[in-house]
RNA sequence: GCCGGCGUAGCUCAAUUGGCAGAGCAGCUGACUUGUAAUCAGCAGGUUGCGGGUUCGAGUCCCAUCGCCGGCUCCA
């Protein structure tokens, strides 16, 4: 073999090797390691991903990607959804076949199907998956042109394959990959073969839409999962059950914090202990804006139709809101609360030297969801936003935005969230001149970029009236919600007609910002809950501690306490039944009591209280004093 | 709104091919006087989501409707 036929390879840890040419990378990877042959599900060539079998004609960089890879996981994940579809298509014949990609946690396979999947077909089709599996079919791409893909699978009867290749724009390769008598049109990459899947479920059958729009027919979706261990499946499962365990559903009827009845669908009640939780939470928000300069408003709920028409919002907004009529007038239910803090501002005119003004409002908004869209607090009808509006000189913008970025990290810290950041752009359905667009995105990007911060651009996904930046939590079980919001806006100013009186003594357009921390206190609410599994810290438990006596004996010393803990401030109850101290240790337990104070002869001797910590366990007796010291502080520090 | 599943006591769940609606927990009453995650006994608790229909007879079958759950779509 000639020098030139030789090609360099080079590795992600830099090191290059030499290889013929025509070598696939099956074989590089053999040659590298035996176990890395074994694990290897796809390889990144020049930053491409592609199948193991392919061979390399020029020199190239190479990654072999494994499970513990993004992208090797979506390949492999992918692969699945194709021996799902293999499974499907032999069980039920004429099956078609529409998309099946890989998603966060698994992948799924959408199907237009005769009958309905029901959930026993699940259990047939992952047998029929486990048998392709286990003959170990090669996944084998071949190109095609334009033409040939079309016949294909037009003769086959696919027509949502027809659909997407015709919509494929002309210059884009085709290929199809088969495993044994099964084809399907497809980019790649695949695995090797079937039989490199180990553990798979099939977890759910849903209904979805032909390319998510509700004007197309309704497809059979099956979602599943699949892991190249066992054990790892378990792990998934087991991750599963956790956030079930944690949802604030049920949460929230346990702990007896709010309710969702049937006479108002979407609109929770909030009962004592959640307003506890609510008051807490609104106490410190009320603390932190006073702290930076915000001040509060409260404007009204239903609002005159016409000014709904001058926001902008019966334009673009009007499916989402409720009408009502009062006297003669028409009137809308606000669904968001700029114009109501806009009327605010435009009640005298404003100074230059006033602005930055920031303007508070925990306002409760409604707006019209679909039916089939709720879910607890974290999807409701009607909600109450931790809303501001600020109003500046252009000059201000930067440091405005800047400043909220900055209190929304402070804040998050707090409750031990980690984020992530999206600024979304432009949407379809929205007003104002590209040029304000652009200006305000701009201002947005430079805001992050000055501060350093990573982030995400969202096209399209805007207000209808300004760009946005969006805070997106992270739980303590790895879910993502999104919360804080920043949007800046030209555009109600304008509608509006604000003006501030310059230096010039010229009336100016003054420029706004809408922003969220919490985003929906309904929604924050589910979260906290769910995040902390419904032991809250001590700051925001709806009962802090709690006295239990170990017989009716001990009662009298057992109300001092609670007394004297209820004369500091601190949220108390005393269980006085006559039941055994396990029994309401238990109970206690499950009400996620931060502190249980046992008290009996020993106790009442010594003016002490024998503490038990919800998830320490027992930390002995203490004078009393010595715990309403410790409890004190850890609620003023809203330390967990 | 759409697709699929589900509504039985406050909660978790039973009830054969259509044949007398039941249990545990919670609640109430009583006994026990308890030392760190469920003491014992008794009592009470229901127009089976609501409205029609089929049937000698419906929790069970059919129709309609409301709500819930999982998705789609949408979004704080």
């Amino acid at each position: 073999m000639s020098e030139n036929s030789k090609i360099k390879v080079t590795l992600p840890d830099g090191n290059a090797r030499e290889y013929p040419a025509g070598i696939s990378l099956m074989e590089i990877a053999k040659d590298i390691s035996s176990r890395l042959a074994r694990e290897a599900l796809a390889a990144k060539v020049d930053g491409q991903v592609v199948d193991m079998g392919r061979t390399l004609e020029g020199d190239a960089a190479v990654a072999f990607l494994t499970f513990d890879d993004e992208e090797g996981r979506q390949v492999y994940r992918h692969s699945t959804s194709h021996v799902m579809a293999q499974a499907a298509q032999k069980l039920f014949p004429g099956t078609k076949l529409a998309i099946g990609p890989a998603i966060a946690d698994g992948f799924y396979y959408d199907f237009d199907t005769r009958e309905p999947f029901v959930p026993e077909d699940l259990a047939r089709i992952e047998k029929e998956m486990e048998a392709i599996i286990k003959a170990d079919l090669p996944f084998e791409r071949s190109a095609l042109s334009r033409p040939e893909a079309l016949a294909m699978f037009k003769k086959a009867g696919q027509e949502y394959k027809v659909e997407l290749i015709e919509d494929l724009p002309e210059d884009v390769p085709l290929s199809i990959y088969r495993q044994g008598d099964f084809v399907d049109l497809c980019m790649g990459p695949h695995l090797p073969s079937t039989g490199r899947l180990k553990s798979v479920k099939l977890m759910s059958v849903a209904g979805a839409y032909w390319r998510g729009s509700e004007k197309n027919k309704m497809l059979q979706r099956i979602y599943g999962t699949s892991f190249p261990k066992r054990s790892m499946l378990d792990e998934h499962l087991f991750r599963i059950e956790e956030a079930k365990r944690r949802d604030h559903r049920k949460l929230g009827a346990e702990l007896d914090l709010f309710s969702i009845q049937d006479e108002g669908p979407g609109f929770p009640f909030f009962h004592p202990k959640g307003m506890i939780l609510r008051n807490e939470l609104e106490k410190y928000w009320r603390e932190e804006h006073k702290k930076r300069g915000y001040q509060e408003i409260r404007t009204p709920i239903i609002l005159s139709q016409q000014l709904w028409e001058q926001s902008g919002h019966w334009d673009h907004y009007r499916e989402n809101m409720y009408f009502t009529k009062i006297d003669e007038g028409d009137y809308a239910v606000k669904p968001m609360n700029c114009p109501g803090g806009i009327m605010v501002y435009k009640i005298r005119p404003h100074s230059y030297r006033e602005l930055p003004i920031r303007m508070g409002e925990l306002g409760l908004v409604h707006r019209h969801e679909l039916s089939g869209v709720l879910h607890g607090l974290m999807r409701v009808r009607c909600f109450t936003q931790d809303d501001a509006h600020i109003f500046m000189l252009p000059s201000q913008v930067k440091e405005e935005i800047i400043g909220v970025i900055d209190m929304e990290d402070d804040l998050y810290k707090m409750f031990g969230f980690d984020y992530n950041l999206e600024l979304s752009t432009r949407p379809e359905n929205s007003t104002g001149s590209d040029e304000i667009w652009e200006l305000a995105t701009d201002a947005l990007r430079d805001a992050l970029e000055t501060k350093g911060l990573k982030y995400k651009v969202n096209e399209g996904d805007g207000a209808f009236y300004g760009p946005k930046i969006d805070f997106h939590l992270k739980d303590s079980i790895g879910r993502t919600w999104q919360c804080g919001t920043i949007q800046l806006d030209f555009i109600m100013p304008e509608k509006f007609d604000l003006a501030y009186v310059g230096e010039d003594g010229q009336k100016h357009r003054p420029v706004m910002i809408h922003r969220v921390i919490f985003g929906s206190i309904e929604r924050f609410i589910g979260i906290l809950i769910e995040h902390f599994a419904g032991a809250f810290p001590a700051w925001l438990a709806p009962v802090q501690s709690i006295v239990i006596p170990i017989t009716e004996r001990h009662v009298p010393y057992a109300l001092e306490i609670e007394k004297s803990l209820d004369e500091k401030g601190i949220r108390v109850e005393i269980d006085t039944r006559n039941e055994k101290i396990g029994y309401k240790i238990r109970e206690a337990q499950n009400q996620k009591i931060p502190y249980m104070l046992v008290v009996g002869d020993k106790e009442a001797d010594q003016g002490s209280v024998a503490v038990r910590h919800r998830s320490q366990g027992d930390l002995g007796a203490m004078p009393l004093a010595e715990f309403t010291d410790k409890l004190l502080e850890e609620i003023k520090s809203k330390s967990y």
